[in-house]
DNA sequence: CACTATAG
DNA sequence: CTATAGTGG
């Protein structure tokens, strides 16, 4: 979920040509429940191998894959730790939220409404232990780095950007921004036409840069102040954030007060026990123990796991890693090759 | 999501 | 060339 800031500030849309030769820290969780709940069946059901292990993500990261490095864009995938004590209830929350989706969407196929189906069956993509081994076997085959963020993989993702071991992180939530992350991209994992849900209405998704520095400065507040104006709008650690406020009013309440501390002296806000969340966002667990060099295919490893063991068609899986190979020729002759190889 | 085929 | 329907696994 993350934090919903949207409307706050305004995105910088930019074409995949302008990332050539950038490495990209990819939120893996935020990708892969993309790819799971997007890339169904008319009747909502995944994308399966004869013996009913999940496909879609694979073939997600394929093509997406593929696509990515054709550009020059070097994807690098964070996937969470543990999740933080702060987030328990949260998590057992969307477990629960997601077998109700589940039921929704038996008894919407059950009723022939194959619409609601597949808005139900988007909504119950859980990611399974098996479906996160396949994504890491299949990058590693790829070549594509994968790190192991120690608890959040936005705030790990976050740590690299800042250290510039990455040029940007790549999820389609806000929180990163709040861990420190220098650049945000968002939508880079998905584009094209997409349906917006329950309406009929088809809108165009491009590639949108936030850059850290001129959100804050456009809004004249600080990474401090903007943690502060999430919490009171409903994060992770605190949903619903304090009732009756949105991202508006959370705005004019920092740019009056200046924080939450503040705030709540001057009874503007009742108190909580909101320390612990900005503590997190401030200095979250995250590692140096990663490595982000980049590999050359393994394209008969990926065609024996692919095709071998998952049913994909020998003839698509060669013809995206042909793209793979002419955009790492491409990145050789035309970025310096310390930007991601 | 992306691929393939087909129609305009 | 673009748009859309149907399929992929």
């Amino acid at each position: 979920m993350g934090v919903q800031l949207s409307g706050l500030f305004e995105p910088k849309v930019v074409e995949f040509k302008e990332l050539a030769g950038k490495r990209i820290a990819i939120d893996a969780y935020n990708a892969l429940y993309q790819f799971l709940s997007i890339i169904r069946q008319p009747t909502g059901e995944p994308l399966m191998d004869r013996d009913g292990n999940v496909t879609s993500h694979l073939s997600g990261l394929l093509y997406r894959n593929a696509n990515l490095l054709e550009y020059g864009v070097l994807p690098v995938y964070v996937f969470d730790g543990a999740p933080p004590e702060l987030k328990k209830g949260v998590v057992e929350g969307r477990v629960d939220t997601r077998l109700k989706a589940e039921e929704r969407w038996k008894e919407a196929l059950a009723r022939g409404d194959l619409e609601e189906a597949r808005i139900q069956a988007q909504a119950s993509a859980r990611l399974s232990r098996g479906i996160l081994e396949d994504a890491k076997r299949l990058l590693g085959y790829m070549g594509i780095p994968v790190v192991q963020a120690p608890s959040e993989g936005e705030a790990q993702a976050a740590y690299m950007a800042g250290e510039k071991a990455v040029w940007a992180v790549g999820s389609q939530d806000f929180d990163s921004l709040l861990f420190g992350a220098p650049r945000l991209v968002r939508n880079i994992t998905i584009t094209g036409k997409r349906k917006l849900p329950r309406k009929n209405i088809y809108v165009n998704i491009v590639p949108e840069l936030f850059d850290s520095e001129t959100v804050l400065s456009d809004l004249g507040i600080t990474r401090e102040q903007l943690i502060d104006l999430s919490i009171l709008v409903g994060t992770d650690y605190n949903p619903g954030g304090v009732e009756g406020i949105g991202p508006k009013k959370a705005y004019k309440i920092i740019r009056e007060t200046g924080g939450i501390d503040v705030a709540v002296e001057k009874g503007l806000v009742r108190g909580f026990d909101y320390e612990p969340i900005k503590a997190f966002f401030m200095n979250p667990p995250v590692t140096d123990d990663y490595e982000l060099s980049w590999k050359a295919p393994d394209e008969e490893g990926v065609v024996d796991f692919l095709c071998g063991e998952r049913d994909f068609t020998e003839s698509r899986v060669r013809k995206a890693l042909e793209k793979i190979r002419a955009g790492i020729e491409k990145g050789r002759s035309q970025f310096s090759l310390d930007g991601w190889l």
